[in-house]
DNA sequence: CGGCTGTACTG
DNA sequence: CAGTACA
DNA sequence: GCCG
């Protein structure tokens, strides 16, 4: 075909990484010439630029890792470059011309670069100089100008009215499931970093949930935050020492394991105890058990909820939420796409309305980090001027009752005497479908009343069809056979977790704080807290243990700590703190 | 070397 | 109190 | 495990 022929390309910064090695050799079986030396440069060049150095407006981004990778001298090759303007596309262009049969350079496809700008390697041009100042905040958290948006699914031009976040939504990332650990971001970054980093990322998540069940939570932590910046970091890991430097979180014992798995291709003892892990993880996955019940029944060698259900049945009256976890088992592994978000709120809404029209509901969680998909839900509720968590109580049971009577509410994981009422029979009938005797009424004991949460299980009208993104729904974990029997289980009609919480009006502030997240995010900003001698709780933020300082206005929060206020959607990325340099 | 987030509900 | 859960 |  000899497509190539005659061409020159340049590969930047390198064709070292498996991709554009690959595609150095397409080119060459193409008759194409690739060049190695500086001699070799030409302005009649096509440069390919590794796609994870540029942003989602075609403009060249974080360009001093970008130099630093170079092959060649990048002074030369940078002046060259600037001087004599060669094409300049992404790598992946040549898949795109190797199947259409020929070489084309439309100039939008153009990357963007510009000379002045070598200090911050950020190129701001006109046109976009009204969104600079967003720009200037992204410049802050470096590294990651990931980019994004094009998930190419039917429906996501189609609610994107609705939601400022929908564009520039970030991916949300299954933080603390081992199992699901599916980076969504696969498409965003160049395609062979993440699978190159995926090997890491895959082996520190091992080794968290390792120590996690060793009960070594902080060893375990050091693990997940390292996982997660791996997870963020946009290039390709060449060696321990660049994640070292790039990559907070990543100190002497991670990064002598990531230069071992780069040289080995694996870590010695990886493997060793995955059995138990997966073991744990089946029953842990299941609400309401945790790591130390998971232990005792597998130390009893119990392989299944059924098995446990043969040697404890008391653990499926007492902890009778469990019966629920069980029976939805894989509904609720299963995560949910915006719209149906959209949905539930609004079914929810309409609903509060009746029930107290100067009530509000607000989602928080990953929804409003702008995650593309959810594993759950959470609302906010409150109303102006009510600082009586009693009365919000109140309202989010009869809120709840009201839902459940139009056949909303699945299930309930608390009980207030009221809902134990409507809803005992429904427990009743699980212990029943396991064959257990029925406890006697009283056998329950009294449940609290004004509860300021509530856990549910929340099913839309069969008519709402659920859309699941390509998610690699095969990887989730699905009840063992002899497990089956209790599932309720439905993924074209699934029940989803719903979780209410409710804050003073005077508390907005703190609890959007805290019921935002991500987990990392509150953990970091509270230790901000601790380390100036403050308390940040989902109530408000204090000096010393019971000073409050502020709880309404979450801006001020941020100000108090003496940090910049970082919106949801970035709340994601806030592993930052110190640049770490050369 | 010592610290590593903070609260709510259940039995 | 320990265990589980929520972010 | 990492960080100060």
């Amino acid at each position: 075909m000899a497509l190539f022929q005659g061409k020159k390309f340049l590969f930047l910064p390198n064709c070292r990484s498996s991709t554009l090695s690959f595609l150095s050799q397409l080119i060459r079986s193409n008759d194409g010439t690739v060049i190695c030396d500086v001699e070799e440069l030409d302005k009649q060049m096509i440069t390919l630029i590794n796609k994870s150095f540029i942003d989602k407006d075609q403009k060249l981004t974080n360009k001093e890792l970008f130099l630093k990778e170079f092959e060649m001298d990048p002074d030369i090759v940078w002046s060259f470059i600037l001087h004599e303007r060669p094409a300049c596309v992404e790598a992946n262009c040549i898949s795109e011309w190797l199947k259409i049969g020929k070489i084309t350079l439309p100039p939008e496809f153009n990357v963007l670069i510009d000379e002045e700008d070598t200090t911050t390697g950020f190129h701001v041009i006109n046109e976009h100089a009204g969104q600079s100042n967003k720009e200037a905040s992204d410049r802050e958290s470096s590294m990651e100008s990931q980019s994004d948006t094009d998930i190419g699914s039917e429906t996501s031009h189609k609610d994107s009215h609705e939601s400022p976040f929908v564009q520039a939504a970030s991916r949300e990332e299954s933080l603390d499931n081992p199992i699901s650990e599916t980076v969504a971001n696969a498409d965003l970054v160049d395609e062979e970093n993440v699978s190159k980093n995926e090997t890491l990322i895959k082996a520190f998540g091992r080794l968290a949930r390792r120590y996690e069940i060793k009960g070594d939570q902080y060893r375990s932590k050091g693990y997940k935050l390292a996982k997660i910046g791996i997870e963020r970091y946009p290039h390709e890991i060449l060696s321990g020492e660049q994640a070292r430097r790039d990559i907070a979180s990543v100190g002497p014992g991670i990064a002598k394991k990531i230069q071992i798995i780069l040289d080995t291709g694996s870590l010695p003892g990886l493997d060793e105890s995955f059995d138990l892990e997966k073991k744990l993880n089946y029953f842990t996955q299941c609400h309401d058990v945790g790591i130390y019940s998971a232990k005792r029944w597998n130390l009893l060698g119990l392989q299944s909820f059924a098995d446990v259900l043969k040697k404890f049945p008391e653990v499926f009256i007492r902890d009778w939420p469990i019966l629920f976890g069980w029976s939805y088992y894989e509904d609720w592994l299963m995560k949910m796409c915006r719209d149906e978000c959209d949905e539930i709120l609004n079914v929810v809404r309409t609903t509060l309305k009746r029930v107290d029209p100067a009530c509000s509901a607000e989602l928080q969680g990953s929804y409003v980090r702008g995650a593309q998909e959810c594993g759950d839900l959470d609302i906010l509720f409150h109303k102006k001027g009510c600082d009586n968590t009693t009365e919000l109580g109140r309202i989010m049971e009869k809120l709840a009752l009201a839902l459940y009577d139009q056949g909303y509410v699945e299930c309930f994981l608390q009980l207030s005497p009221k809902i134990r009422q409507v809803f005992g029979s429904r427990i009743r009938e699980r212990v029943r479908k396991c064959k257990l005797k029925i406890p006697s009424q009283e056998e329950y004991p009294p449940a609290v009343a004004d509860l300021k949460k509530y856990f549910l299980g929340f099913k839309l009208k069969s008519e709402f069809k659920p859309r699941y993104l390509e998610t690699s729904a095969d990887k989730l974990i699905k009840l063992e056979t002899d497990d089956r029997f209790m599932s309720l289980s439905s993924s074209s009609h699934p029940c989803r977790r719903v979780d209410f919480f409710c804050c003073k009006y005077s508390e907005l502030g703190a609890a959007r704080i805290q019921w935002t997240g991500p987990k990392e995010f509150n953990r970091w900003i509270r230790i901000k807290a601790v380390q100036k001698g403050m308390k940040l709780t989902q109530h408000g933020l204090y000096r010393g243990e019971n000073i409050l300082l502020e709880s309404f206005d979450d801006k001020r929060i941020f100000e108090l700590l003496g940090e910049e206020y970082v919106g949801p959607e970035d709340r994601n990325r806030m592993i930052k703190k110190r640049q770490k340099q050369s």
